[in-house]
DNA sequence: GTCCATTTGTACGCTTATGTACCGACCTGA
DNA sequence: TCAGGTCGGTACATAAGCGTACAAATGGAC
């Protein structure tokens, strides 16, 4: 481990060096591989993991095998809420999206500082008001907005966290993610694509007019990005 | 105001009297009408509720004018989520769906009293963490689940919230809850009816086979259900 | 008892997405 | 260079839910 890890997770830039530094030593660089499953549904969260690059998706895995995404975490966040809230599972599963790196840290570790440290705590319960923000307009997105403009918004979404207009999805994981069927997500990308948003071959999707595509997403994607710029700014 | 008021709020019960005792001179108790609307999104959130009797349901106002549930709190939690987290205001809607009562406090002494008191946030974070799978399953279910699955489990998770097997709810709200057409609630109030689960007239829906609308619901009904007892027992 | 607003039942054509299937395109590694 | 797996495009019949419209039933106010 380096004397200093350079930290590119947005939450930790936020904290002053007294707040940060206490922490290092408990940090643990890994990577983020592609699909690699950081916490599995009803089983005991080891770790928690600042983002540094890469996606996270939060999924939910149902009875019939299908699964659907209802939250989403880059640098902006990090992955293990129910241990700040105080649970030791959680029905959700978190599987990296978009491969990256993160700092991780023990459980036990984080509770302890975290209960320790008042301004730690406020800033992390405010990204959690923001992921709970983007968990409820997923709720709504999937209730009310149409393929196309779901694809748009998680597009964008992906986006922002990927800090590259290129993606590495292929259409089979994108119908995981928006829960549809695989053919379905072919025929939104389609769309997007005769209208000159985005471009796409094996495996990877590229934007190529995101103010289009924001034109052609929901408001959904407006609505969280505003709110999470208000709490986490 | 009683000398002590009388405590039906479950987060309240499961506190000592120690913790308890010091939060009673900010109990305020209020009824909780028909529609009535407890914090507008983007507005300054004022208040608390620790809900003592009836339902509250969490809405996402949509830019088409339509909205749609996210979540629902009855006497097992609080309105106000984002004041312990931290925000000020929240994109959504907190309004009554079912008349009750409710213990209201002043957001800035909730504040003040949840930073001094240890043993209180941890039992309203593990709350918020219940809330967070709650919605979570609800944009799963919004998005694969079928109208009269999805309708069996509002009915259910209103009912344990209203504790009555009759609720006062027109096809109309139920429609704006499910985020779906009027007429489409209609068609599936029919099914269940048929199937001998519910009854139903003017402005009233009756529950007569608690079990069978289990077995039609979704699994999200359980799923949701067993979490809030295993974090809130 | 009568009136009237609210609530409920039902119908119609239409859009969106499903389930399944098949084939071609592409990419990697031997 | 070729083989084999993954990925993408397309098709077809079907189902779920939509938007709209209209009429019947209900029940509270008077």
């Amino acid at each position: 481990m380096p004397a200093t890890i350079s930290i590119s997770n947005r939450l930790l830039v936020a904290l002053a060096a007294e707040n940060l530094d206490p922490l290092r030593p408990h940090f643990q660089p890994v990577s983020l591989p592609h699909k690699q499953t950081l916490s599995k549904p009803g089983t005991s969260i080891e770790h928690v993991y600042f983002v540094q690059q890469g996606m996270v998706s939060l999924v939910q895995p149902l009875e019939n095998g299908t699964m659907i995404e209802v939250g989403m975490i880059g640098n902006e966040g990090f992955v293990g809420v129910p241990v700040l809230l105080g649970a030791e599972s959680s029905p959700l599963e978190a599987m990296v999206q978009i491969p990256g790196s993160a700092l991780r840290m023990q459980a036990s570790a984080f509770r302890e500082e975290v209960t320790r440290r008042s301004t730690l705590l406020a800033l992390l319960l405010r990204y959690v008001q923001a992921l709970h923000i983007q968990v409820s307009l997923s709720a709504a997105c999937n209730g009310r907005h149409t393929l196309p403009e779901r694809l748009a918004r998680w597009l964008l979404t992906a986006r922002d966290r990927a800090t590259s207009d290129e993606l590495p999805l292929s259409h089979e994981f994108l119908s995981m993610m928006l829960g549809v069927r695989r053919a379905g997500v072919t025929v939104a990308v389609g769309t997007l694509k005769t209208a000159g948003l985005i471009r796409n071959s094996h495996g990877r999707v590229t934007i190529i007019d995101r103010q289009g595509l924001e034109a052609a997403s929901c408001e959904c994607y407006r609505t969280v990005r505003n709110e999470y710029e208000r709490l986490l700014s």
